[in-house]
DNA sequence: TTCAAAATCACCCTAAAGTATGAAGCCTGT
DNA sequence: ACAGGCTTCATACTTTAGGGTGATTTTGAA
């Protein structure tokens, strides 16, 4: 219970000891000021010094820090030699249904034409599903195509 | 040159300049203390806060921005590597050397240009190549010879 | 050494694949 | 209702793949 309350609000508390720990010292100051006598320089510029000092300390305490983002890219090789389909990397592909089929049709070697034959569709379709895919999978050709999708496990 | 010296300067001049503020306010509140009278409360109090903003100020000014370093995870796709080459299916199938070596490239998706040239040789050759190892295969094409070699276990 | 694969390359031609662009109908979610 | 993605299809064009044929050079094994 305490504890927790502490961990939460831990720069509060933090905050408000040094705050009354810079009173304390102002007392003292004072306090020296009158027994010393006049100098009114030394007790403003100790004053100056110190709440200067505070002002630091709590900036660089509280201030949320500017933050500069390094990108680093850390490869992770992942092995897919379970058929089981990572429909994780299927979601990321954006790949529609038919654009699916006619890629697992594709990966069995079967021309645009056969696919179409396949999918009851016209050859320009087959070809505007096949373009597609390969821009969500970003390749080039049909091979490629199949290897990239099934060292992604979208493929068996 | 002198704006040369300034950009350069930037900070320290802003740092001069404000301290110069600093002691002239410093020295204005000396004044009004003398004149109103005995309140050193408020005096110490005003300095504190303005050299607690100060100070409040400079840390942010001066302070270096933290790095902060984000890990992006960037996925490579590798299939299976503890494969076995099925040697006895590649006997049957007859194939040479550089037929083999043509089947391979074309598993990763190169184009028979692509094949030439990393083979060193012509795109006729990658393609009589291909030919060959096409009939070996009974295929007619080469997703079809690329998808076959893998379910025969002669490409991983 | 000899001889048959293997490897290399060339031409020509057709088939298939891929690119670019446009468009219409159909769902779905806001 | 409207935007946007999906599916479908078309036309036109370029590039790549594949088939057929023939030829030369290497090479490995009998």
């Amino acid at each position: 219970m305490i504890s927790k309350f502490i961990k939460t609000h831990k720069q509060s508390i933090v905050y408000g000891l040094a705050m009354a720990v810079m009173l304390f010292v102002l007392k003292w100051l004072e306090l020296k000021f009158i027994i010393i006598g006049h100098s009114f320089e030394i007790y403003a510029g100790l004053i100056a010094v110190i709440f200067t000092g505070l002002g630091i300390w709590l900036a660089l305490k509280l201030a949320q820090p500017k933050e500069k983002t390094v990108i680093v890219e850390k490869p992770i090789y992942v092995s897919n030699e379970n058929f089981v389909v990572n429909y994780e990397a299927l979601q990321q592909t954006n790949m529609s249904r038919r654009e699916l089929e006619v890629l697992e049709l594709m990966a069995e070697g079967l021309s645009n034409l056969e696919i179409a034959g396949r999918l009851f569709v016209s050859l320009n379709t087959v070809k505007t599903h096949s373009a597609r895919l390969f821009e969500k999978l970003d390749v080039k050709r049909r091979t490629q195509a199949v290897d990239k999708a099934k060292r992604m496990g979208i493929l068996k």
